[in-house]
DNA sequence: GCAGCTGTTTCACCACGTGGAACGCTGGAT
DNA sequence: ATCCAGCGTTCCACGTGGTGAAACAGCTGC
């Protein structure tokens, strides 16, 4: 366990207060902090200098500055499902032992934006750089499970887009009779399941991975986040098996995801 | 001149670099901040403790939190002119050495925002807490100078909050004529004057402060972002001996926070 | 004129931040 | 299989830099 900063833990506590209450008198945040006066104006002259915080000059109050607002800008907001995913299927995969996946729409494929490859003691089939990988729309477990669940007119793109495309991974965004039963089978059932004939990846057949998975839409009053999914090699294990022994957990890790979603959104 | 504290310093150089590359290896924050790796790992356990960042499960990468873009939110735009207007009114006030305020629209009156009246060496008038105080839009300097120059439906807008008061100080909405007439000389004059029988504050004639001044807007591709004006006691100067002396400089001032504003507005 | 409150400076102490060195791991090359 | 390079991490001895009580200064209200 490596120590933390103190200095820099006050600091950053202070950066909270401020945000608290916007604009403070140094009594204020010396209330608010418990941290003695000297100290907070070394801290405060600090944060001036990184212009941070600046001082009004009407009465000397602290406020902080509007750049403290710039930092942490610039991500999509399948960063923040990925922020929020990483902890859950870290406490998942060490519960259950084996890895997941936190797949996002990408055009016209789904991207890998989070995994627990690293985390399961079972990493054999993890090859690095997974964070980007393309993963195929409507042949993989995660893709199905999205489609399954996800709105109407989103589904819809999806399916033209592919529709579009002449790889022949795409054939069934031509065969529409076909995936709508697929996918409707899915929401029955409950989670998504891979075609017999996907072996991984953005593309159909070619090179099988030889994992079996399982896949829920992070689902969130009719809007889905993304997908996760459980994994495991296709001969250790029958599906069956998987979703009798972790299909409660899995779900229940769904959920726990979307709920730091929405409690982030209610605090902003 | 007190010291920085280095370690908080650091600390937030670290964050400011994962804003720039919002998932960065340990190895690259070590190139871009050229601190060494102990350190780094310390400061960026710290930084995750305070949850500011996260790390990657796919690959260890440190990536900043969302929590981070929470800081500094729930501030309204005119937040961001006082910021950006302090220092500058502040150099003013050096330069002049008469005070200048940071008026913004609040309903039917305006308020102070900002004030370098601490920092003139004549704070005869200083009375605390001028951080809020209402003014009054029709008879004041800066009430006209934000009329005359901001656009069409926002001065509609006003006047016609204004018409439905029935406080006596707003005469004038209820003779617009007269309010064109005071408001192009405005814009032909350049800069905007007190009624004659305004004795500042939110009212009409009681309590007069014994105050002159005059007011420009922060004018911003035809918005208005707020309006700064320049005081002085009545009795010390005339209006023509202090546009001669000091218009220049406070046209400058203006368009500087203007050009500060529209700074940040380029980055974010 | 005095008392109380807030912001600021000083200064001596010693915890705490620091970074070189060494270790462990992984992946790629031979 | 073996070596090597690169990266992340841990260790630890050094001494600087963070710390906060105490004293000071400026202002307000009484």
């Amino acid at each position: 366990m490596t120590k933390t900063i103190r200095s820099l833990e006050r600091g950053l506590q202070v950066l909270k207060t401020l945000n608290a209450t916007p604009i403070s008198s140094l009594q204020e945040i010396h209330h608010q902090t418990r941290i003695p006066k000297p100290t907070l104006l070394r801290i405060l002259h600090t944060l001036e200098q990184s212009s941070l915080v600046s001082r009004r000059l009407a009465d000397g109050r602290y406020r902080i500055s509007w750049n403290l607002a710039r930092l942490g800008r610039k991500r999509d907001r399948y960063d923040r499902v990925a922020e929020a995913a990483a902890p859950v299927l870290d406490r998942l995969c060490q519960k259950v032992s084996w890895p997941s996946d936190l797949m996002v729409p990408a055009g016209d494929h789904l991207e890998v934006r989070e995994t627990s490859r690293t985390q399961s003691p079972f990493m054999i089939y993890y090859n690095r750089d997974r964070v980007g990988m393309p993963v195929n729309w409507l042949l993989s477990a995660v893709g199905r499970a999205y489609l399954a669940y996800c709105p109407e007119s989103e589904r819809r793109k999806v399916v033209a887009l592919l529709r579009k495309s002449d790889r022949p991974e795409n054939w069934l965004a031509r065969e529409p009779a076909r995936l709508d039963e697929i996918l409707s089978e899915t929401k029955m059932r409950g989670y998504g399941l891979r075609d017999q004939t996907f072996g991984g990846g953005p593309y159909g057949m070619q090179s099988p991975d030889g994992l079996a998975g399982i896949a829920v839409p992070l689902l969130d009053r009719g809007r889905v986040h993304g997908v996760i999914n459980i994994i495991w090699p296709r001969s250790a294990r029958t599906i069956e098996d998987m979703v009798k022994q972790c299909l409660p957990d899995f779900q229940v890790a769904a959920s726990e995801i979307v709920k730091a979603l929405r409690r982030q959104a209610d605090i902003a």
